[in-house]
DNA sequence: CCTGTTTTTATACGCATGTATAATTAATCT
DNA sequence: AGATTAATTATACATGCGTATAAAAACAGG
């Protein structure tokens, strides 16, 4: 048996785990806080061990930045997908997924916020692990829609493309919501609907180079 | 007149102008620098005076930052919006457009990467400045979305809305464009170019909820 | 009980930052 | 020339950071 959970070990025993140290990094940010500006110091502090402790569990704090990066990637995109296929009247789906997704920003793990902070700053583990983590949104969202069009036979040219063009949308208009009171946050709602609506319509038929601008 | 420039002042005349630590702090932002990343000391030291003579010309980092984002917005807005209504044929105006807007990545003066590398993190201030600037880029598209449309006698249905998807789309993909060798960014461009048609095809007849998924 | 092993901790160093204070410098005005 | 005024500078302080080093603490095996 490889590496039990509950394998005695020789020296000490860790005062704390992985997941200790997550959760005091997690009860820093919050909606505004970003998780490139998290220090080792503090994160120490929050968790309650000394500065040099944190080396026993993470080999830097880009590490556990990646770390927090990809589990909300992750659970986000069980909660986003879920719902999506759980919407059975395909005409509601689009406004549906995206109030879903704007109700995120106030869940209470603040994995959405925590994603949307990270534009395209910090070190390159970094950018890397949330562009890998919209790669998966992506991928995701075109199984959906290719499982919807064949639902309801429809075409959707660039499958691969209308998703891409959609998760961006989507986390760009959630980024602009994260700063925003509700009643704004509503508006903007409607306003990503009737754009991602644009994109859903637009992918629906081929595209000749002419037939784009008539 | 109300302050000339070349107004004989009273006191030991300024050794340096907010044009030359404008300067400075460009020189320091490479394509992978942020300006939030600036610190007071790094530009003061970049435009060869003491530290505290920085505050005669800004009230902080933050002022600056700003500065240099509305200069990078305005700027940036000019030579887009110059190379769209230079281009006569309309079939190639998409591609052409996100092409120049591309190659504007390498451009000299560094604007488009330092206003991408902005995502929406950093001050309230400075988060404001870059949303006011995209804000200004979507007005500006409008109107050549409604020019275009009444010079070719098509509609466009939502136009502000087609605007502002056209709009942060190429945002989010210029900023994932900065990370990459010139051979990924072709193909970047071709995809962008499919997702905008996406969305002005999507544009071109309205929206009834039940239309847009057959 | 002693030894070895591993984690934790305390202490400390060097560095960079923002900024407060007072002195210095260079110009104009009387 | 001397006073005035404004910009610059030198110096210094407190803060926070990452991390190096060595000592202390808690366990298992002998």
């Amino acid at each position: 048996m490889p590496d039990n959970a509950v394998t005695k070990r020789r020296g000490r025993p860790p005062a704390i785990g992985r997941e200790d140290i997550i959760r005091a990094a997690l009860s820093l940010l919050g909606p505004q806080r970003s998780v490139a500006t998290l220090t080792l110091r503090e994160v120490a502090r929050a968790a309650g061990i000394a500065p040099n402790s944190f080396y026993r569990h993470f080999p830097d704090i880009d590490a556990l930045a990646v770390c927090l990066i990809e589990r909300a990637g992750s659970t986000l995109r069980r909660i986003i997908g879920d719902a999506r296929r759980s919407l059975e009247r395909p005409d509601s789906v689009v406004r549906m997924s995206m109030e879903i997704f704007i109700e995120q920003l106030d869940a209470d793990d603040g994995f959405l916020p925590l994603l949307l902070r990270e534009g395209h700053v910090g070190s390159d583990a970094f950018k890397q692990a949330v562009e890998a983590q919209l790669c998966h949104f992506e991928d995701e969202l075109q199984q959906d829609l290719l499982r919807l069009s064949a639902a309801h036979g429809f075409v959707v040219d660039h499958p691969a493309l209308a998703a891409r063009a959609i998760t961006r949308l989507v986390f760009v208009m959630g980024t602009q919501a994260l700063d925003q009171p509700p009643a704004q946050r509503r508006q903007l709602v409607e306003q990503s609907v009737v754009m991602l609506r644009m994109i859903i319509d637009g992918a629906q038929r081929p595209q000749t180079q002419a037939a784009t601008l008539p």
